[in-house]
DNA sequence: CGGTAATTTCATATTTTTGTAATATGATTC
DNA sequence: GAATCATATTACAAAAATATGAAATTACCG
């Protein structure tokens, strides 16, 4: 089981990890440190933290290099990653918000900034870490292997229809706008337009059609959808 | 009473004011201009906007000096500033931490990156207002499900009538006229017939008719509407 | 570097909601 | 009970929101 609420710093400077773990230690995080990408991913094979403050530069392979590996992974794609990058260059900047990175912060920072960072980004991953098999009705939905199951014949989805479908059974019962699903689903870090999720929920609609669960996905007139079982 | 989602562009630049207010209408966010610190302030004092986009370098008090002063002053100290800066120099960064801004961003900048920013802001700083279940007699209206439900058996309604009913539930045992309707459920600044709204409560009406509850909302002659569960 | 699949955007069709006007019904006053 | 006033009801057109199909873009894999 991981450490509630543990923060992994991965970063080369010896003083820079003292300086944060210090912040850390003092807003009550529990924090582990790696110095380099493959110290990393030990660490996080072995007990995955809940956010990982990754520098921008790292010997070896960099931070960016790191973070995109990360996001790839199934297993590690949920956890959080807030960037330290030292310079401030644009299409280095793009590059991180392509990758998936959750936000970043500028060095040098100061510990209060970089403590707001923090407390946003875990709350706004926070409600959903479970990596565990979610069912409902006849639907299961497992993360792990990343498939989906209705009344024991998979449903075909792609990694898009997946993620979605599978916020959608984990937050049942109410509405969702366009915006929150973005956020919740996508991921605060990218701009797309609110009619996209529309298309999605229209396929995943689709998919789940073949199985007779389409009536799941609700729409709700002028404020979003919702995944139901009643009516 | 203040544009929802207003955002104030204070650039001196014209072409990057229209850049970034052309980007801002696409997204859907409405927004007001301002050259200078001057013109800022009064538009600020006028009409708070949500967010703040506020050039680095600006003729007159800079944008840092605007920046503090707005960080100061208890009234404008809640509104997110991003700052845009040019070709950013390591110790100005600092400053401008300092100074307190939300965010900042690098020109030049590409639109997507800069409503991703925007995004983030204003969902770091928006509170999330609680949505309560609201239950009278054997009617339950729930804003988190944007469900209504009479004795278990879900009710029917659209957008506005939803709305309707949920101030009413939310205000009942008292008249309201039909311009105070209008005010409250409609919102203050549109015009619609007073009129109206006899057609909107016949149609909640006939909507709760269907589960014997339509005597909930109850004609108070040339005056307006009640909602009661006294007869 | 292609080729393929997934994702996003765009354009258009369809559905639903909303505001208004016209008319009917009912209440109130004299 | 007729005249008047207020609300109820209905119908309809305009506006808004969503569904849908397809093109354009982007990511991914070798």
């Amino acid at each position: 089981m991981a450490t509630a609420g543990a923060i992994l710093i991965v970063e080369d400077e010896a003083d820079i990890r003292q300086m944060v773990g210090f912040a850390l230690t003092r807003a009550g995080y529990p924090y582990k440190e790696a110095a380099d990408a493959d110290e990393a991913e030990a660490c996080i094979r072995e007990d995955p933290p809940d956010l990982i403050l990754l520098d921008w530069m790292l010997p070896g392979t960099s931070g960016v290099d790191l973070a995109r590996r990360l996001k790839r992974d199934p297993a590690s794609r949920g956890i959080p990653i807030i960037m330290l990058t030292a310079r401030a260059e644009e299409s280095d900047k793009v590059r991180g918000f392509d990758v998936g990175v959750d936000d970043y912060i500028t060095k040098p920072f100061s510990p209060k900034e970089l403590l707001a960072r923090i407390k946003a980004v875990l709350r706004r991953t926070a409600p959903e870490r479970a990596q565990e098999v979610v069912e409902l009705g006849s639907l299961r939905v497992d993360p792990e292997t990343h498939r989906v199951i209705a009344r024991g014949v998979p449903v075909e989805l792609s990694a898009m229809e997946f993620r979605l479908l599978h916020f959608f059974i984990t937050h049942p019962e109410r509405v969702y706008s366009r915006n929150q699903l973005l956020d919740q689903v996508w991921g605060g870090n990218v701009y797309v337009e609110e009619r996209t999720v529309d298309v999605h929920i229209r396929r995943l609609r689709k998919a789940l059609a073949l199985h007779h669960l389409d009536k799941l996905i609700q729409t709700v007139r002028s404020v979003g959808y919702r995944f139901s079982t009643q009516h």
